[in-house]
RNA sequence: CGGGAUGUGGCGCAGUUUGGCUAGCGCGCUUGCCUUGGGAGCAAGAGGCCGGGGGUUCAAAUCCCUCCAUCCCGACCA
């Protein structure tokens, strides 16, 4: 291809809306443009990485036995009513009538297409099991599309369903998704991490997430460092460990004390000169069928997501201040569960192992100290759900662990028979007996591993895209276009180039040397050569390597076979 | 959905407070000359319903009302 030829729209500019290094990057390098709110139209480098990214995934879903298919975007609402998700869904499901008035729905995501497809076309544990799987476009009305690809109302996504006869078998499946994610993502030349994640409202058991590592992932990550044990965990799912009961102090009489103004944790205890340690947190939740007071130690933070599946509720949010008001007899930062009526007490296992603590006091400007759980209180559930923290003991091993920011690319979920059992579909299994089929789901976002890649892959200049999902390999410059032999030279390499099965392109704009620099340099090819008079004196061109921003010279008979190698050095496999 | 902000040629911005002639600047684009190793220079051009609608006024990018769009921060997710 030729720079002058292809459309490559590059910015010297940032433009004022990217905020994201991948959405600005992928911006100005002119990879993408919006054409609404989380909905892009990819150009032609973008529209290639993608190609590249959907290779490698097709390679290692069929290697593990899926087979591709291409499911409806436009989906009957019918389908949904049954799942029952028409309703939970909400407003994130984009709805559309046809002319009839019929309802319809653009698919976030497949489970009911599929699982009617299977109910209708596979009767036997014969046919089990059947890995199916679809590279498609998906729809979600994002509360808040934001950082370009990274979180879209339209993207691109790989989606993989499992149908076993048994559980052992939706292992079996489970194990070889696992092992096929691991690869996609170490093809894609990316840094990354599967982690135990919480399953959400997809529903069902086991789910893993698989994070890109970069530091402006939206998801936090917590992994233990120990060698050994590989234990990782998305933040919102890490296990605490159940503290042990220390032998301390006796127990003191209860006593409520003034503590005029101090409303946050670090006011009251810097007043009362205590460590936050010795504090109870209490923090007022509705759900959609009770009012919670959630507890945790001072120092520590309610981790939402673990009350919410301790609760079993639909819907969670922190109590306003009138509820506050209601229930505590106070304003906000004087809750504590002390003879508190009216609500669920909720409270963490660090805890229930507190000694004299303190808390607040159900009146303003009042806290209460010596205050014995067990004895002062009884909460109504003890659980984990506290927010582990960098430091905090691996669940596994004891070490400690560390946290890191990741980028979720992938998900895989057993999902059982939530969804089969809905809809109706079984088979017959080897008795005769109509049985459900166990399912598991997987996810990769095709669009976002880009984004992510971008994150994790670019210097000041531009991007550098790992080899194996670069739009090309070479960039192949003519130093001056006025210069025949400059220009025949170059023109020499990128058919040669071409001919061996190299990507490449040749940048034979009649710009000035510099501009093509720096345009090569954005859009992130991995090898640019640079033919100029220079070199040519001696027969040579220049190899530069985008990554290092090295340079070594190269006879122009040996172009090809440097080119070879530098590719091989960099992980390329064809 | 709550909070904050912004909409002016393709991109980045000024002008709006205090209404006033033909709406400016940089980049990019076109043509010519010149130049050619990290976003050159000179010259001449093209390109705008100043987000939409309504109002106030002799006069609106500017003031008022009202929609809409986009971005950022929070609660949800590949």
């Amino acid at each position: 291809m030729r720079v002058s030829q292809l459309l490559v729209p590059t910015l010297r500019e940032v433009p004022a809306e990217a905020e994201v290094v991948s959405h600005q990057l992928l911006m100005r390098a002119g990879f993408i443009r919006k054409a609404a709110a989380g909905i892009y139209t990819l150009l032609p480098l973008a529209w290639r990485v993608v190609h590249k990214i959907e290779r490698i995934i097709r390679e290692e879903m069929d290697k593990q036995g899926g087979q591709e298919i291409l499911m409806p975007i436009m989906q009957p609402a019918e389908l949904w009513q049954e799942s029952g998700r028409w309703d939970v869904y909400g407003p994130e499901l984009f709805r559309l009538k046809d002319r009839h008035g019929r309802d319809f729905c653009l698919g976030p995501t497949h489970e009911e297409i599929i699982t009617d497809l299977v109910k209708g076309e596979v009767n036997s544990y014969k046919q089990l099991p059947l890995l199916l799987y679809q590279i498609q476009n998906k729809y979600r009305d994002e509360r808040r599309p934001r950082f370009g690809l990274m979180r879209g109302r339209e993207f691109i996504m790989k989606d993989l369903y499992s149908f076993d006869k048994d559980e052992a078998g939706l292992d079996i499946s489970y194990r070889k998704m696992f092992e096929a994610y691991t690869n996609v993502f170490r093809r894609c030349g990316l840094q990354f991490r599967p982690v135990v994640a919480d399953s959400g409202a997809i529903g069902g058991s086991d789910t893993h997430e698989f994070m890109v590592l970069a530091e402006s992932g939206e998801a936090t990550i917590v992994y233990c460092d120990n060698e050994g044990c590989d234990y990782a965990a998305n933040e919102e799912r890490a296990e605490s460990v159940t503290p042990v009961a220390s032998p301390g102090e006796a127990p003191a009489k209860l006593q409520k004390v003034v503590t005029l103004g101090c409303r946050t944790i670090n006011e009251v205890a810097s007043f009362l000169n205590i460590s936050p340690q010795k504090m109870i947190k209490t923090i007022i939740y509705s759900t959609d069928k009770e009012t919670v007071a959630a507890m945790v130690r001072g120092d520590r933070e309610v981790n939402e997501v673990k009350l919410y599946n301790a609760l079993g509720c639909i819907r969670l949010d922190m109590a306003d201040d009138e509820t506050v008001a209601r229930i505590t007899g106070a304003s906000p930062g004087y809750a504590g569960p002390v003879d508190l009526e009216g609500v669920r007490l909720v409270a963490d296992h660090e805890v229930m192992a507190l000694i004299n603590a303190v808390c607040g006091a159900n009146e303003d400007d009042h806290h209460l100290v010596n205050v014995n759980p067990g004895r002062d209180f009884r909460p109504h559930l003890v659980a984990d759900i506290r927010l582990v923290k960098a430091g905090d003991p691996c669940p596994v091993c004891g070490a400690s662990l560390r946290e890191v920011k990741g980028i979720e690319v992938g998900q895989i979920f057993k999902l059982g028979d939530k969804y089969s059992k809905a809809l109706g579909a079984t088979f017959l299994d080897e008795n005769g007996q109509a049985r459900p089929f166990i399912m598991g789901c997987y996810g990769i976002g095709v669009t976002r591993t880009m984004a992510a890649a971008v994150e994790q892959n670019h210097d000041d200049r531009g991007i550098i895209w790992p080899v194996q999902i670069a739009p090309y390999h070479v960039i192949v410059v003519p130093i001056s276009t006025k210069d025949e032999e400059q220009v025949a030279v170059a023109e020499q390499i990128y058919r040669r180039l071409n001919e061996a099965g190299i990507e490449t392109v040749i940048d034979d704009r009649p710009d000035r040397a510099g501009v093509k620099f720096k345009d090569a340099d954005l859009v992130g090819y991995p090898l640019r050569i640079n033919v100029g008079s220079r070199g040519l004196a001696t027969g040579e061109v220049e190899l530069y390597l985008r990554r290092e921003g090295s340079i070594t010279m190269v006879p122009v008979e040996g172009v090809v076979e440097a080119v070879q190698n530098a590719l091989k050095t960099m992980g390329y496999t064809t």
